[in-house]
This record gives structure tokens, C-alpha cells and sequence, in this order.
DNA sequence: CTTATTACCTACCTCTTTAGTAGGTTTTTT
DNA sequence: AAAAAACCTACTAAAGAGGTAGGTAATAAG
């Protein structure tokens, strides 16, 4: 298992703000209680994406959370790697991890960037925007997103 | 991240089998030292790999460990799923977890499936043999493995 | 200017998994 | 009988997952 409930409840928060805010700002206690998700937790999954500038926090009585961009401009990819920290299948192909002094002649390796890369091309190919109107298929039809 | 080090490692005792056993049996000792990993460690590993068919292991002197098939017939990911126990990128799409009430319109399940089968497609396309020789990239020219 | 509402911050907690370690038992060949 | 190997059982430290608890700061309405 690769993504855990904070990039899973990102995700599914991020979508409910795009369904329920026009213009306005959503509390956080009415998200959580239509995605029934502890408000508490979603907090700290809330700073994360705040800190990332993919939502925006307002306090105070009439304040809440909404969307900074247009659904479409969201990659799904950026949303889960703010809330994952990597979404790299091993740890070799972590962001910062040193490279092993295996790693010239590993027969591994390849594989697993290939992966890596298969993985995130999909992840960054849809958006916020796809996952509201299910248009996935349309999007993977054609198969241009696979380098 | 997605894959343990069990997996890892389990790929790599694999490989070391089909490059240095020629129809006889290598000693664990052997291969923990070649690949620089724990021997007690492996033991545990390779409990698994034998229990699933995937090495034979023979007890006493002369014995050891070795492959079944041929390398063309071992699938990555059956090797990976083995050790693993599952492959699935979220929770929501492992073996036995009982659907959750919100499946029928989650807006991300369908996006989290894709996710599975393309994972899946790809690690299931390549063998032991295309790590051992280097192949993967003929194998990915043509998209025909992404369903 | 007070109160209600909201985001935001800090600290803690329990459970599970990972990545091993340690020490012994059984099987087989020499 | 001895050596070499797989195999088995139990334990452990560290990290991460998935939260909970209790506060502080900002803002809008009365």
C-alpha cells in the first residue's frame, strides 16, 4: 500500500470544496461531517495543503477553506505528493535518499523507474476536474500520457 | 512508498539464483554475502519464496536454494505479490478488505483501480529473465501490455 | 468591545509494520 | 558421527499510520 488516508482525504476534500463552494468559503466542520472524516485529523491534512498553497484557509466566523484554482489546474499528482511527501514505489528512488553503491549495476533499478515514472505520468495526466466528472476514460483512451 | 525491502530482495535472491546456479543448489551463505544483505534476514525471505513455489530448497550439504522454472516464467509481480502479500496503492483495493459504504459513488475508486491495473499490467508484462538481460525497454516499445 | 466562529498550533497516544537479531531444530551428505 | 545446510520460533527497536486533546490567534457580527 502506497498512498495512505492523509493523500486519500486530500483528495476527497479537495473535491468537496470544488462541488460546494461558489465563491465562498466552506467551514472545515461541514467537510468533515459530509465526508464523515474526524475534523481533527483533517485539520492537520488541511495545514499541509494550505502550507501548500493549494487551498486557502480564512478565519474567523464566515471564513473556512476554498479552492485556490480553476478544478482543472490541480494535478492529482501534485495534490497526493504534498500530502504523501513521495509517491516513489521504493525507497531507492526517494527524493534525497543518497543513491546505493549498488545502484550502477543493480538489475533492479531500471524497473523500478520505469514504474516510477508509468506512476507518476498517470497521477499528473488527471485532474481535480476528471475525478468530478469521471472522465477518466475519455482521458486514458488514447494512450499520449505513457512516455 | 510501496515496495519493502522484503520485495526488493526477494527480486535480487532471485536474479542471483538464475546467474550462478547451474542446475545445483546455492547455499544461502552465498548469496547473503554476494548481495550484501543479512543471512538471518534472507532466511525469512526465502521461507516465503519457498513456501510459494518459487525456489526449491534443499536441506544438508550440497543443498541450498534454486529456481523451479525458467527465468522467462516468472512474472515480476507474482514474485513481488508473494512477499508483498498485495500490490494495491490504497487500502480501499486490497484483497479482503470489505467494500467500503461509499464505493458506489466514491469520485477516486475509479481512479485508484486504473491506478491498480496499470501497476499490475506492467509488473505482471516483465520477467525474471528482462531484469536478468536487461530487456525491459524492447518490452514497453509497444503499449500493447497497457489494457 | 465582547462573543461566537473559525483556522491554526503543539503535544501526545496506540497500534501495526518494518527490518532485522538470536538461538535453536531438523535434514542430508560426507 | 560430524558438518553443512534449510527451517522454525521468539524477540526487539524504530518508524509510520491514524488519530485525539487542548489550546491560541484572527476575524466578523452584535
Amino acid at each position: 500500500m502506497m498512498i495512505s488516508t492523509r493523500g486519500r482525504y486530500a483528495l476527497r476534500v479537495m473535491i468537496d470544496l470544488a462541488e460546494h463552494s461558489q465563491g465562498s468559503f466552506i467551514p472545515l466542520k461541514d467537510i468533515a461531517e459530509r465526508q464523515d472524516i474526524s475534523q481533527k485529523y483533517l485539520e492537520s491534512i488541511m495545514t499541509i495543503l494550505s502550507k501548500k498553497n493549494l487551498v486557502q484557509g480564512v478565519h474567523g466566523k464566515g471564513g473556512g477553506y476554498s479552492l485556490i484554482r480553476d478544478p482543472k489546474d490541480y494535478k492529482i499528482g501534485e495534490i497526493l505528493l504534498s500530502t504523501e511527501g513521495s509517491l516513489a514505489p521504493v525507497a531507492c528512488l526517494e527524493c534525497g535518499v543518497s543513491t546505493c553503491d549498488r545502484a550502477a549495476d543493480c538489475k533492479t533499478l531500471p524497473m523500478w523507474g520505469k514504474l516510477n515514472n508509468i506512476i507518476n505520468q498517470y497521477l499528473d495526466h488527471i485532474t481535480l476536474d476528471d475525478l468530478i466528472h469521471n472522465t477518466i476514460e475519455e482521458r486514458l483512451k488514447n494512450k499520449d500520457w505513457l512516455k
